[in-house]
DNA sequence: ATGCACCCTGTAGCAACTACAGGGTCAAGA
DNA sequence: TCTTGACCCTGTAGTTGCTACAGGGTGCAT
């Protein structure tokens, strides 16, 4: 398959492709006589493991860590167990984080009541971190 | 006040300073006979609000345009109030979006039973979204 | 005079792509 | 046969918001 049936087949820009292989992420696939990349199905798995990871907001690096393990059938998983435990927390951690900044957003938005911009509650509010409610 | 009290003053980074004023988000101080940069309180106000502004996860460009607003206070303060409940908005989707990927996580990483690769249903479930429970 | 803390400019690096510029290949239609 | 258009190639530069040098100058104390 060339490089945009891989695309469509997978969702993944043709530019994306490239680069993955030039880091290394994909193995680099045959070549036509025309020079042309041409993929098999262990491309696709590959390359639909590594979106679906992306898409679950792994790092390259962690994905890289994954594939490698992957590689190696009879290695032991509690690695993968590891970095997606990992991962998870530092979701929980940025919810926690977004959830404080929409309190604090929420909370300034509030204030305006319209008018110029030299009486704006939100500009103040921006201006001063002393009249925020929480830390964030 | 020399650049690095204006960065202890404020909690930046002295490269962070010289770079927001590279990009025209600070204005450039005036300079001592030695060309090192001397800044005033009107600078220092201007710097909290821009740190203040990034630790709520405001844009630079967004940024930019609450520092245009509240340099002409005579201006209608209806777009600070656009730009602050859209940044809301944003952070409300991306709560929505992690929250999402936080329950496909916590159901992936619960798979793991220990094992080889080859068996690891962390591993399977990141190669297959047909086995996720939800969009994402 | 020499050490040290501080300041300057300019450039390059990070993550994870994305967007060209400038070219080659190939099948179908006029 | 010629040409149009869709596809492919490489290589480089841009994005966001910083951060980290390299290589130099300044100012004060010992
Ligand atoms: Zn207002
Ligand atoms: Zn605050
Ligand atoms: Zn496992
Ligand atoms: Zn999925």
């Amino acid at each position: 398959m060339k490089i945009g049936e891989l695309s469509r087949a997978t969702g993944t820009n043709i530019e994306t492709i490239r680069y993955y292989e030039r880091i290394g992420l994909l193995p680099a696939p045959h070549r036509t006589a025309a020079n042309y990349r041409s993929y098999g199905d262990p491309h696709r798995a590959r390359l639909t493991f590594v979106r679906h990871s992306r898409d679950l907001g792994f790092t390259i690096e962690e994905i890289r860590s994954l594939l490698d393990l992957s590689d190696d059938p009879a290695r032991d998983c509690s690695e993968a167990d590891r970095i997606a435990s990992r991962h998870l927390a530092q979701v929980e951690d940025k919810i926690a984080q977004l959830t404080l900044l929409r309190d604090e957003l929420t909370r300034i938005v509030g204030c305006c009541r319209g008018g110029v911009a030299a009486d704006c509650r939100v500009i103040e509010a921006l201006g001063d971190h002393g009249s925020c409610a929480g830390a964030h």
